[in-house]
RNA sequence: GGUCUCUUGGCCGAGUGGCUAGGCGCCGGUCUGCAAAACCGCUUACUCCGGUUCGAAUCCGGAAGAGACCUCCA
């Protein structure tokens, strides 16, 4: 492949040229949700990142396996034993069955990630639904001598594990700090340490979701799911594994050392890590419950927020900032992101009627370099989106008639918006005003513009500004353009 | 407390040892009966204190502030 694409690696701390096992395939695993509550905007970030990286890879050639998994089961609240399974806690809230649950808000991940334009993943397996490669992996765990069965419950052994491989490769902890300074704190545990995490999990006699296994009817651990899933459908090693970086500790850490523990191999050659969205200066996340959820965002429906906004508004905004950088939400940075989004794509709508001349003062070679510049140089899309800036200016000054475009430089734009705009980063037209089109409203509407076009015409703009006026107050916003009148509701 | 990261103009946010990112806002203009929208122009920043260098916002050291992870979180 001659594009060098380059990514920072999380486990190496340094920006890679991306090389797959075995080109022209590539693979990808990317931790999806634990499906017991409504997605935030914190779950739109890893999504729309890694679906930006799935768009790139198959827009270079590269033949994509994507999987992102649906977390359904294991996610205890913590590893105590008395740790209750998030899925399970939510049914109980609810009086439902824990696959109610998971199938609610599995449809409602899927309903709003289909509204950001995120690409559906090649496999998108539950981890209910790999019980026996999760047990196989555990087993083989044990037999290398890796971890240990207390009271039904298996553990991963992090103190034997370090005497062979490191853990906290990837985290870059310290083991025996791990180890040491934590020792004394559990007398009552069943594990020896605790570092060590369960891998699988003895269920208690109340716990309705429940699987045999050797060691006893339970469920598998938190971390095992990933590891299993990802060896199943990508093999050992694969390319790349996403996800937040709050997950990084303990989560992926402890899946490279069961993968390691049970194979012998590092699992994954290129570690990526999204930052998080942070809100006032700090993360939004479920634990604070300061996250707003994106169907809050879509209809503007919470205290915090002053509008609705888009979903192209939202991925126009988490696009708008590098990856590996928090991004701070507000209102003023949403609208601004709103406002940019509709300029940009309202530029290059107007590139179709254009009439070609003259070849005008605009590089459009150039452009397309720089951004797949930016695009190799570990996915900066926001200098994607600024060097397409360039070429608003000078599509506009060519729709006004300022400057001449020339066929060809015509042709060239047009695919770079069918490339990065659309192709790669993912973003659509909206459908202008949805508010039109609702019968009985729609046809008053018409009838008081008719009216005031004619108050306009005879001149009697004290009429035609108080019937303006008034709709304003009632909610109705009237704008004039040289293609007629328009209205929507506030 | 341990590990790590960050601090850029009114706001959001890139980037880099010398070549004014970009967006939004503000202001000015074009257009329009007016308004809005749209378009054009303008707006020269890099927490502080030392050091290295011909030259640092960019490298090094220190200080202050903020954040992430260490328990569940995308």
């Amino acid at each position: 492949m001659e594009h060098p694409l380059k990514v920072y690696n999380s486990l190496t701390r340094k920006k890679e040229d991306f090389i797959p096992l075995n080109p022209p395939f590539a693979g990808m695993y990317v931790c999806g949700p634990t499906v017991y509550g409504d997605p935030h905007l914190g779950h739109a970030r890893p999504a729309i990142t890694f679906d930006v990286v799935f768009r790139y890879l198959q827009h270079l050639g590269y033949k994509v396996r994507y999987v992102r998994n649906i977390t359904d089961v294991g996610h205890l609240e913590n590893d105590a034993d008395e740790g209750e399974d998030k899925i399970e806690k939510k049914a109980k809230l609810d009086q439902l069955e824990p696959m109610e649950v998971v199938q609610y808000y599995t449809n409602r991940y899927h309903e709003f990630m289909n509204k950001l334009n995120v690409l559906n993943p090649s496999i998108e397996p539950h981890a209910s639904g790999h019980i026996p490669e999760q047990i196989d992996m555990v087993q083989k765990i044990l037999d290398n001598g890796m971890a240990y069965e207390a009271e039904g419950s298996v553990y991963f052994d992090v103190e034997n594990y370090s005497k062979k491989y490191q853990y906290g490769i990837l985290s870059g902890r310290n083991v025996d700090e791990l180890l040491s300074n934590t020792r004394e704190l559990d007398g009552q545990s069943e594990k020896r340490n605790s570092a060590d995490f369960a891998i699988w999990k003895k269920a208690s006699p109340t716990h309705i979701m429940r699987w045999k296994s050797p060691w006893s009817d339970g469920v598998p651990g938190w971390h095992m799911e990933c590891s299993a899933m990802g060896a199943k459908y990508l093999g050992t090693p694969f390319d790349i594994h996403g996800g937040g970086m709050d997950l990084l500790f303990p989560h992926h850490e402890s899946e490279i050392a069961q993968s390691v523990a049970a194979s012998g191999v590092q699992p994954v050659k290129y570690w990526l890590h999204n930052n998080m969205i942070t809100i006032n200066g700090q993360k939004m996340g479920k634990s604070l419950g300061n996250f707003i959820t994106l169907e809050e965002f879509f209809t503007g429906n919470h205290a915090t927020l002053d509008q609705a906004y888009s979903p192209m508004t939202i991925r126009f905004f988490i696009l708008q900032a590098h990856y590996r950088g928090t991004v701070d939400f507000s209102n003023a940075a949403l609208q601004a992101s709103g406002k940019a989004y509709e300029r940009l794509m309202k530029a290059f709508e107007r590139l179709e009627a254009i009439v070609s001349g003259a070849a005008g003062e605009f590089d459009v070679n150039k452009l397309s370099k720089d951004c797949y510049e930016a695009m190799n140089d570990d996915l900066n899309t926001p200098m994607v989106i600024a060097s397409l800036f360039d070429a608003v200016k000078f599509i506009n000054a060519a729709a006004d008639k300022q400057t001449s475009m020339s066929e060809e430089q015509k042709l060239a734009l047009m695919k770079i918006r069918k490339d990065f705009i659309e192709d790669i980063l993912g973003l659509k037209q909206e459908g202008m005003e949805a508010a039109a089109g609702k019968g009985i409203e729609d046809d008053l509407m018409k009838l008081i513009i008719e009216l005031r076009l004619k108050y306009r015409q005879d001149k009697n703009f004290a009429m035609s500004d108080f019937i303006r006026d008034e709709l304003k107050k009632a909610g109705v916003e009237l704008k004039d353009t040289k293609e007629g009148t328009e209205w929507m509701k506030n």
